[in-house]
DNA sequence: TTGTATGCGTTATCAT
DNA sequence: ATGATAACGCATACAA
C-alpha cells in the first residue's frame, strides 16, 4: 500500500533483473524466445517490485490497439437491456468478438450533456452501431476519419460503411398480406419510435416525413404496401407497457369504452408491443384472436401470453450480432468489410384469425 | 482516404496554425483560456488537416484516465443479458457511471482460453465485479496492485474492497419461516449454481463444502435455518427452463409420474426458477398454490405466470447497481470507498398457501 | 538470444 | 495568453 511510491515500470523491472528493457518487455509479451534463465530473473524481479505486467494504456498507445470495440446503442442503455432483440444481438456480437478477444464497451447514443460524444474520447479499435439515430452521424464521422472500422446494424451510416440489414419492408408486407388474406379490412398498426423524441402519437404524413429511424420506416412502408391508408400510432419504445398504451388509443375512446370504429386487426412492429396490445385488448374485454387479430415482429418467444403463441415474423437477431462482430474482426485484420443481409421468416401462431364481422 | 499518409497529430495542427503544441492542445481540452483569435486559427488548421481531436490512447497514457469502467460478470455474457436482476443492476450502474461520463466495458469472468485475463489487459480506470467466482480472485489481485478502485457486488473480494451486499441469509430465513408458518413440513429448495461448473444435481454436504458462490450459499443457509434437513437441487442458471428441470426431479420420478414423497412446498432461489417450478408443476397436473406452494426470490415481476402473482422476496437490484457506480465515482475522486448493505422486502403473492394434506 | 535507440501522441509544468 | 520541454510506459526495428 505504498501509495506514494511510483508504480514500478518495465524499466524498473529490467534494471532490477539486470537485463535491458526490451528483454523484460519480451518476457511479458511472449512474442520472442527468451532463455529460461533470463525469464526467471525477470519474473523474480517483477515479483520483488510488485510489477503486474505492462500498463494497458502505454501498451495501447504503442501498439495502436486497445482490444476494445465500442457498441453504440440508440436510446437509453436500460432499454437496451430490456429489449430481447438487442440482448440477442449482443449475445451474437460478444460471441464473435470473443474470438478476437476484444471487450465490449457499451456507449449510449444520446447527447449526454454538452460534452464531446463518448465515442470520440474512448480508446476503441472499432465501432458497432445498433439502431442509432441521425444524431450519431457527426460523431461517427469523427470516428471514421480516424480510420476505425465501423459496422452498422439496422441503419444507414453512409458511404462505404458495412451494414447488417434485415428485410424489414418485405417481411412486413408479407405479414400485412397474411392479415389481408384473413379478410381484415379494418387494420391499424403500432409502430416503434420514429425519431429520438420517441413521442407517442398518431402517425401523420408530416411525422413520417421527419422520421429518422429506418427500421420503423421500413416496417411501416411494408405494411402500407398492403394497407396504404390504415391508421397507426407510434410507441415510445419496444415495451409491453407501450403496447398497452398504444392499443388503448386504437381500441377505446377517452372514457375507456370500446370504440365502434375500432380495427379488427392490429399489426405491431415488435413482439413486445404485440403482447401489450393483446393484454390491453383483453382488459377491454376483447378476445384474441376471435375479436381482435394481433401480430408482432421479431420472434422472441415472448413470455406473458399464457399458452397463446404469437403470430409473428422471426428475425435472426443472434446471427445479426455475430455477423457484425465478424465484420469487425475482418476489418481489424485488414480485409475489407462487407455488408450482410438477413431475411425474416413468417411464423404462424394463434393470435390471428378471420374477422368476426 | 489517403490511407498511407500518417494521421495528423496535434503537433501537425500546431505547426499548421503557427502556434505551439501546448496551445493547440489547450484549445481541444478547453482547460485554459485561449484568445478567440488563436482558437480560430487552431480549429481552422485542424479542419485543413482533418484532425479530429486528441487520440484517446495517447491522452489516456498521459492523464492516466481512460474513462472506462470494467464490469466483470460471472458466467456467460448471454446469461447476464437474460437475467433480469443483472440487467436491473446494470441499469443502476450505468446511470451512476454516466454521472462521471464513464463507459462500461463488459468483460466475462471465464477462463477464455489460456490467455491473460482480459481485465489485466484492458485500459480501465476501475473494476466492478458482479457475482464472480473464486477464479477471478487472482486477476483481481493484479488489478488491485495497480491501484485501481474495485467494487464487488454480492461477493467477497477480500480485505478492504468495498462491497455491495444484500441480506440474502436473513431474507431467505424470513421466507422459509413464512412457508413454515403456513404449516409446510415437507419442503424442498431449488438453488442457483454452487460453483462455476454449474452442475444440475441434488445438494449434498460435500457439494456445499466445495461451493464458491456466496449468494447461493447464503440463501441456502437462511433456508436451512428453518429447514435444516430439507432436500434441494441446484440449477445451472437462473432461468425458467432450469426451474422446470429442477422441479421435475423433485416432483416426479424417472417415468414422469408424480412421486408420493414429493414436497408440499418448493422454495426457489430466484423468481425465474420459481416460474419454471410452477410451470413444471402445472404440467404435472399440480395446481399452485393448492397442491404446491412455490416461492421465489428477487421480486422481478416475472412474466409468464398468467394472472398469478408470485410470492417472493424483493431485492433492490437497481439501487445495488447504482450504489456500486457511486462508490466507483467516489474512489475515482480520491475518497475512500465504502461498503453498502441493502435489505430485501417480503412480498406476498398468490403462490403460497397451507398444505392440502 | 539480448541490448540500443527511438517514437507512439499527448498533456502538465513552468517560465515568459 | 502562449511557448518550450519533459515525461507518460511501452514495443519494436535493428544491431550485436
Amino acid at each position: 500500500m505504498s501509495s506514494t511510491a511510483r508504480r514500478a515500470t518495465i524499466a524498473d523491472v529490467a534494471r532490477e533483473a539486470g537485463v535491458s528493457t526490451s528483454t523484460a518487455s519480451v518476457v511479458f509479451s511472449g512474442k520472442v524466445n527468451v532463455a529460461d534463465a533470463t525469464r526467471e530473473k525477470v519474473l523474480a524481479a517483477a515479483a520483488v517490485l510488485g510489477y503486474t505486467g505492462p500498463d494497458p494504456r502505454a501498451a495501447s498507445l504503442r501498439t495502436g490497439r486497445s482490444g476494445i470495440v465500442a457498441v453504440v446503442l440508440g436510446g437509453e442503455l436500460r432499454h437496451a437491456f430490456l429489449d430481447p432483440v438487442t440482448t440477442a444481438m449482443m449475445d451474437g456480437l460478444s460471441d464473435a468478438l470473443a474470438a478476437i478477444s476484444a471487450g465490449i464497451l457499451l456507449l449510449r447514443d444520446d447527447p449526454q450533456g454538452d460534452e464531446a460524444p463518448p465515442i470520440t474520447e474512448a480508446p476503441v479499435d472499432a465501432v458497432v452501431l445498433i439502431g442509432c439515430s441521425g444524431r450519431t452521424r457527426s460523431a461517427l464521422e469523427t470516428v471514421r476519419q480516424r480510420g476505425l472500422p465501423v459496422v452498422v446494424i439496422e441503419g444507414d451510416a453512409g458511404e462505404g460503411i458495412p451494414q447488417v440489414t434485415l428485410d424489414n419492408r418485405e417481411a412486413s408486407a408479407e405479414m400485412a398480406d397474411y392479415v389481408c388474406q384473413l379478410g381484415h379490412t379494418d387494420v391499424a398498426t403500432v409502430t416503434l419510435a420514429l425519431d429520438a423524441e420517441r413521442e407517442r402519437a398518431p402517425i401523420t404524413p408530416a411525422r413520417v416525413a421527419a422520421a429518422t429511424v429506418d427500421v420503423t420506416l421500413d416496417r411501416l412502408a411494408g405494411f402500407r404496401e398492403i394497407y396504404p391508408d390504415a391508421a397507426g400510432v407510434t410507441a415510445a419504445a419496444s415495451l409491453v407497457d407501450e403496447g398497452m398504451i398504444a392499443a388503448r388509443t386504437l381500441l377505446a375512446d377517452d372514457t375507456g369504452s370500446l370504440r365502434a370504429d375500432r380495427p379488427t386487426a392490429i399489426v405491431a412492429q415488435s413482439d413486445l408491443l404485440a403482447v401489450g396490445v393483446i393484454r390491453a385488448a383483453e382488459e377491454l374485454g376483447l378476445r384474441v384472436p376471435d375479436d381482435l387479430t394481433v401480430v408482432g415482429f421479431d420472434g422472441i418467444n415472448a413470455d406473458g401470453l399464457g399458452s397463446l403463441r404469437l403470430t409473428t415474423i422471426a428475425q435472426p437477431a443472434v446471427a445479426k450480432g455475430r455477423a457484425a462482430g465478424e465484420q469487425v474482426a475482418r476489418m481489424l485484420a485488414g480485409e475489407p468489410g462487407e455488408s450482410v443481409h438477413f431475411t425474416c421468416a413468417f411464423r404462424e401462431g394463434e393470435t390471428a384469425a378471420p374477422p368476426a364481422r
